[in-house]
DNA sequence: GTATTAAGTTAGTCTTAACTAACAAATTAG
DNA sequence: CTAATTTGTTAGTTAAGACTAACTTAATAC
């Protein structure tokens, strides 16, 4: 088994690779706040038990066990934010740093009971998939709300690059998963748009939130 | 805020100044699997910090402080212990290497809220009592049931020295907490007692397994 | 296409928490 | 009360995982 760092890293490297494929030591290195030279070693350290593909000066690249290794933390992390919303009450905002800490936890019983008890959820608090047992997740094709045309009417699906003062800014504007909201306009300034939903009639959503802000048009 | 490993040496003193108030270093290193230089080491890094009384070649003796720190991840350990008992239907056999591990999280609000939804407990699934929020704990004044006499009549209040094997056998036997039992005979030879409860007429206990009974007369 | 900058590596150091070997103090046995 | 045994300490080593300083390779700029 892997230790907590090294679990650290396999998320990281999971995570920054999702588009490209591969990860820059930089990269892994600032996303982790982690020195560089640190971060080579534990490559080195990491290829050896085969959870990355490692070669001087070229990206790094998770192999398939790093990545399943990787996914099933995640799961982890994502079934406990998912059982702490909705078994607990917790507010999607809460939930991050609790779950960070309880994706380490070595038992595999405690995370088949609380998929048990959630009735296997395929996503997570914040719209997000949780990866099943052998690491396997799907994205769903999500449109960003910032690609919206004034007309549109979409749901509420997914946060991404959420972070819990992020979430506390949708909790005071009522936005939620599921949420219907209605594009009034777009401001071709700055991208910002002006929608409609609920009993907010006209609320206008920056770009740097409409970029995080995934939705399904209907 | 303390390592993990400090946190293990200081639940580690508490248990084992029980009755004695202090420990030895000897002790304690057999308790924790360490070896007695590396505990050595750590009682007066330990000692630094204002968590236990260290002088050398004399008894180890917690301070106010590290009986108060011990009692918070006790108290953790029994909550957890509690909640994933009744909320999510574990066996008593089956939690305690789970809280073992969930103890160490860092969150007053998920311990807070495992509280509240189990109305603030007071003991945990196997009847020992949980510290308050402030360290602070207290035992019934429960008798062994390797004590009782023919003709008692006792209530199931808690176990001691519980692993996972004796409440495989416990369950086997199908005794839990609450369970109301009588005491039918005592061997003179080897101090087993025969016992009566629900539909089970005739059960012998050997004194092993009733010094780590707990009852209440009635 | 060389010069500069950025990225990556190597070598050596530090801290935590473990270890063993050797020695010292305290306890127990006779 | 001394000898043997047990307990505890000191000193030095190790592994994991972080760091800085110095150097090398790759990328970018002009």
């Amino acid at each position: 088994m892997h230790s907590l760092v090294e679990e650290n890293y396999l998320k990281a490297l999971f995570a920054l690779s999702k588009d490209k494929g591969s990860v820059s030591v930089n990269d892994l290195s600032k996303h982790l706040d982690i020195k560089m030279p640190t971060v080579t070693n534990m490559m080195k350290k990491m290829a050896f038990k085969k959870l990355v593909h490692y070669e001087s000066y070229k990206p790094l690249i998770l192999t398939k066990k790093g990545k399943k290794e990787a996914a099933l933390i995640i799961r982890k992390h994502r079934l406990t934010e998912m059982y702490l919303v909705e078994k607990m009450g917790f507010g999607w905002e809460e939930v991050h740093n609790i779950a960070e800490q309880i994706e380490h936890i070595k038992s595999p019983k405690l995370f088949a009971k609380m998929a048990e008890l959630l009735d296997y959820p395929k996503f997570d608090p914040h719209g997000t998939p949780i990866p099943d047992i052998n690491g396997e997740m799907e994205w769903k094709a999500y449109s960003k709300l910032s690609e919206c045309k004034p007309g549109d009417m979409v749901k509420m699906s997914a946060v991404i690059k959420t972070t819990d003062e992020f979430l506390k800014f949708l909790n005071r504007r009522e936005i939620h998963l599921g949420l219907k909201i209605k594009i009034k306009s777009v401001e071709p300034f700055d991208n910002s748009i002006v929608v409609k939903y609920k009993n907010h009639l006209e609320e206008t959503l920056s770009h740097t939130v409409c970029e995080r802000l995934l939705v399904e048009k209907f």
